[in-house]
RNA sequence: GAUCGCGUAGCUCAGUCGGUAGAGCAACCGCCUUUUAAGCGGUAGGUCCUGGGUUCGAGUCCCAGCGCGAUCACCA
């Protein structure tokens, strides 16, 4: 198949009017319209910030003076607006520090750059310099006395004035939205700068960032369905990894006392406006710290990055004030009136609700199953801790002395949101092994084939883990509450999607 | 997985009671040295998501499917 064959099927017409234009200006203009490096660029907001009001006015009077006063700058962007009439043409240029317009007078310019400037189409990235100065309109813009194209676009672009609206295009080519919506470039940088700064509160309380295996031959650390692949050399299927915990303790037992992670977990489940099958987690581990430490460590890495109160949807979230805080049971007992401990009543809301199993599953999973109506009534403007999860339902935390049916495991809740888990890690190597084989008893085939025991981490164990506070917490849900997007697509880069069906 | 909504030009959107497919932007041609979503004149551009059905006639009504979104369910 040739290129001319490909190119005749797939292009618009708009495509090849771009494409004309192109070999127009290749063979007429002599230009190469895919650029080379450039030196001396400035960010746009940078070349705006340059603008010197003496200098500008000294230029509109009377003489003008010479050499010319303003100062110069180079700049680059993609043309996201272009007003051509005649002898002189302004368009706006756009990158990732904000919009310049830049003006370009006939009487200014090369004749070929002239024309080249007169006829790029929006979506061209294109380099101009000149005086930075202003219009009589008081636009402070770049007279530009260099223009210069550096790659042409040849996909037809979206509408100029309201971008891509469309949920679907904008995850779909987010190349597109990311420079036809300002939001969205806005969102990702914000993004950057929030896991930037997770890291530096995290160094600069003594954590040690590391990178543990994301393929792993047994799927541990949580209970959610893996995805499953092959390493062919080994002849073994490995399961990408649903948490990185069992890994991270290990470094604890290496003698490694405050430990971070930053990376991409994997879960087979559903997909929502909360849930992303790759979505990332930070993981830490705290030797000689426990569940209240961990807590008062997030608290505080929450407060700093918010800076007092943020809005998320309808809610104004203050995370100034001390978190709220309530017990898992006095949840549970308020929603359903009734002692979780209590299995009889358990079972009876559990029938009442029409749960499946209702009286013969095992009971802390009915509770398990019921408690996500009591985590409704959580109040969603306020972040808030939930303490004291049962211990049934949380194998790898460390029980309660007085009370070993409770575990030493917090919950926070944001806007409705689970944030985190947030543990005293369970260092016992003998509770640590019943608790594994109780759990593995009451599952299915199915999820046997990767819910196998750990013995690697177990031996670890045995070796010796000191006691620790830990804690997980979703990167991208912190990310959608610091900026106020509901959906974790709008902040992650490229939200899975069903692939897009493609004629031949 | 369930329910509801949406799918029309490259993009943003109209399309009435079922009666020849529309606008703005973008594109193309022409004019224009101070525009701000520039303006003016002209031209071109459609698998109305797909497949069935009802009808003299379907973008419109019905059924099924696909994609996306919202809500719910699932998610130690």
């Amino acid at each position: 198949m040739s290129v001319t064959d490909s190119t005749e099927r797939t292009d618009s017409d708009l495509v090849a009017a771009r494409r004309a234009k192109l070999a127009r200006w290749r063979d007429d203009l002599g230009i190469d319209p895919w650029g080379r490096r450039v030196e001396g660029l400035v960010p746009l907001a940078e070349a705006r910030g340059m603008f010197d009001q003496a200098a500008a006015e000294a230029m509109e009077g009377e003489p003008t003076p010479d050499p010319d006063p303003r100062p110069r700058a180079v700049v680059a962007g993609r043309v996201v607006q272009h007003r051509a009439m005649g002898k002189l043409c302004f368009m706006v240029l756009r990158d990732e520090s904000g919009d310049m317009q830049i003006s370009c007078s006939k009487a200014d310019l090369e004749p070929a750059s002239f024309k080249l400037a007169s006829k790029v189409d929006y979506g061209d990235i294109v380099v101009a310099a000149g005086p930075v100065g202003r219009t009589r309109r008081g636009e402070i813009c770049i007279w530009a006395d260099r223009f210069e194209v550096h790659c042409k676009s040849l996909a037809p672009p979206p509408e100029k004035f309201h971008g891509l609206t469309d949920a679907e295009q904008r995850y779909r080519r987010r190349y597109v939205d990311m420079y036809a919506s300002p939001d969205t470039m806005a969102t990702f940088l914000q993004r950057s700068r929030i896991v930037s700064d997770i890291r530096r509160f995290m160094e600069s309380h003594g954590f040690v960032e590391v990178e543990t295996p994301m393929m792993q031959p047994i799927a541990g650390g949580a209970a959610a369905r893996p995805f499953v692949t092959h390493h062919n050399a080994l002849d073994i299927d490995l399961y990408m990894r649903i948490a990185p915990e069992l890994y991270l303790k290990r470094l604890l037992v290496g003698g490694m006392r405050r430990v971070f992670e930053i990376n991409r977990n994997f879960r087979n489940e559903g997909i929502s406006r909360r849930h992303n099958p790759e979505f990332t987690m930070m993981e830490a581990y705290e030797a000689f710290g426990d569940c209240e430490s961990v807590m008062r460590l997030t608290e505080s890495l929450l407060r700093s990055l918010a800076g007092g109160t943020v809005a998320f949807g309808d809610l104004e979230i203050d995370y100034e004030a001390d978190f709220d805080r309530t017990t898992y049971g006095a949840l549970f007992q308020t929603t359903f009136g009734c002692d979780m401990g209590d299995e009889a009543a358990v079972r009876a809301v559990a029938t009442a609700k029409g749960l499946e199993d209702a009286d013969t599953r095992d009971a802390w999973l009915l509770v398990e199953a019921l408690f996500g109506e009591a985590e409704e009534t959580i109040d969603p403007s306020r972040p808030t801790w939930v303490t004291d999860f049962p211990s049934a339902l949380s194998p790898l935390s460390r029980p309660h002395q007085d009370d070993p049916s409770l575990a030493w495991r917090a919950e926070l809740f944001i806007a409705g949101m689970e944030l985190g888990n947030f543990y005293t890690e369970l260092n016992d190597p003998d509770i640590q092994r019943a608790r594994f084989t109780e759990q593995l008893e009451g599952i299915n085939d199915e999820d046997a084939a990767f819910r196998s025991l750990d013995e690697d981490f177990l031996d670890a164990l045995l070796v010796g883990m000191p006691p620790a506070g830990g804690f997980g917490i979703g990167i991208d849900r912190v990310v959608m509450l610091m900026t106020g997007n509901t959906s974790i697509r709008d902040v992650v880069l490229f939200p899975l999607m069903k692939p897009e069906e493609r004629g031949e």
